[in-house]
RNA sequence: GGGGGCGUGGUGUAGUGGCUAACAUGCGGCCCUGUCAAGGCCGAGACCGCGGGUUCGAACCCCGUCGCUCCCGCCA
């Protein structure tokens, strides 16, 4: 018999139907038992008469909760019930994994444990609405991603993983042993989406694990997390890709919006609010007048940066001067930027770079690369890198590259911020850091 | 790499020098004419992360250690 989605049991009133799913509760009484059924659509309660057959009361009556089950049974519209005034009338049940008892902890009780604990039992903690719906969102968000692409020509590549040398600095690389030599796992696919528009594909974007080897014992840190990247050609500054990039998240929370705004105030009580375009440009020179004026205090070794708190001084800023929660921070000197992004012609001490600030936490970075080999090469040695290693990079500029920029975003972050959650480990699907590497 | 905080039944907490370690939840048993955050009664379950010290006496104070967590650095 097919399977009925919990959600659409209405439709079957009176019909007999086949429901599978997980034991939430079991009310055991002396005639009757009822069971709360889960599937990934909702909740239904299942009646049963303990004498219309004892041995099949008895073998419920074992059952320990989060046990999966397929029931059939006949749909009642009862009024009483106050789950949804329907019930099921239990006919027959098959245990089809029973669960231990008790089980680690209680997916759906007052209090949880900490996100330490639940992440060894991550397929339990999963089980709960708000992450079936976080994840339910987050497919949502790539495709939105995906569609605003296609929608403007671009291409979708899959870059290599495993890298032979260590591409920009070196220092936050994972070493792994490849055969007779070492490799390095690739903490950006930045080269090679470079390449594409060495290539010629104009367009192209990439959603794929990137490593960072990175020791961070924070709430917004990984060792391996998912990067949404794009980079496009022909571009005239940074301002082509921040453009770009504000319409792009702007879709992505439309759609969001459209699709899962309700159920998102419902479940995590957070208002999807769609950012409105332009987004607020702040150079960082402005940033530190603007620090000065709030009274915030940069750390005397900060220069041309900003921490983390400084992030978040200018985020409550633009929340105040502008409404709005999201915004560029431009021109950032040359001192705290990669070789490979570009330089204003007439300020040669500031980039062509943005990072995008989404609620105080940095989602993204981006900027216009620079093209021309000459002074690539002349910006890699002032970095003071060998020329060797990326010898194979440089090449990509010396047989027709166009001008082209783009972006790299962290999807974690991206969803922490849409969805006001605070731990960069709950809205990862597995996490990993630097002492966890289970499940 | 630096700093702060926290480690008490399965889980979440209380207890901060006299503890026979408390409460909730979960678990087991019994009871209950349809429950619905079900309810009632009974029960099992922690030698208080680990090691050392102070003290008549330590879950509690001190030192070390391990684990977790958050912040800074770094970054998405």
């Amino acid at each position: 018999m097919e399977r009925t989605p919990i959600h659409r049991l209405r439709e079957f009133i009176g019909q007999k139907v086949t429901v599978q799913g997980w034991l939430q509760t079991l009310r055991d009484q002396k005639k009757m038992q009822f069971l709360i059924i889960r599937d990934r659509t909702g909740l239904v309660q299942v009646a049963f008469w303990k004498a219309n057959d004892p041995a099949l009361a008895e073998r419920i009556s074992t059952l320990g909760t989060e046990s999966a089950v397929t029931i059939t049974g006949t749909v009642i519209d009862n009024e009483i019930v106050k789950l949804n005034g329907l019930e099921i009338q239990l006919e027959s049940l098959e245990i089809v994994n029973a669960a231990e008892a008790p089980v680690p902890f209680e997916p759906f009780g007052d209090s949880l444990p900490s996100i330490d604990f639940r992440l060894d039992w991550r397929y339990l903690d999963l089980r709960r609405a708000e992450n079936l719906l976080l994840f339910t969102v987050q497919t949502t968000v790539e495709q939105a991603m995906r569609e605003y692409w296609l929608q403007h020509d671009f291409m979708e590549i899959h870059s290599p993983k495993i890298m032979g040398t260590p591409s920009e600095s070196g220092a936050e690389l994972f070493e792994v042993a490849y055969f007779e030599r070492k490799a390095y796992l690739a903490q950006s696919p930045q080269f090679y989406k470079q390449m594409a528009m060495a290539a010629g594909f104009e367009r192209v974007f990439e959603i794929g694990p990137v490593f960072r080897a990175d020791p961070s014992f924070t709430s917004r840190h990984m060792t391996e997390f998912t990067g949404v990247d794009m980079e496009m050609s022909w571009i005239d500054s940074h301002e082509d890709v921040m453009a770009f990039t504000e319409r792009w998240i702007q879709y992505v929370y439309q759609v969001v919006k459209d699709k899962h705004g309700d159920e998102i105030r419902e479940k995590l009580g957070v208002e999807i609010k769609v950012p409105t375009v332009p987004f607020p440009r702040i150079s960082m020179h402005d940033a530190y007048v603007v620090l000065k004026q709030v009274g915030y205090a940069l750390p005397p070794e900060k220069k041309g940066d900003l921490d983390p708190g400084g992030e978040r001084a200018m985020a409550d800023y633009v929340k105040k001067t502008y409404d709005h929660d999201f915004f560029f921070l431009i021109d950032w000197p040359i001192t705290v930027r990669p070789f490979y992004h570009m330089r204003h012609a007439d300020r040669p001490d500031l980039t062509k770079s943005f990072d995008l600030i989404a609620g105080g936490l940095e989602i993204a970075t981006g900027a216009q690369r620079e093209h021309r080999p000459d002074i690539l090469l002349q910006q890699a040695f002032e970095k003071g890198l060998h020329q060797e290693p990326i010898q194979f990079y440089l090449d990509f500029f010396r047989y027709g590259c166009p001008s082209h920029g783009g972006f790299g975003l962290g999807l974690s972050r991206f969803m922490m911020v849409m969805l006001g959650i605070n731990n960069i480990r709950e809205t990862v699907y597995i996490f990993r850091g630097p002492t966890r590497l289970n499940p």
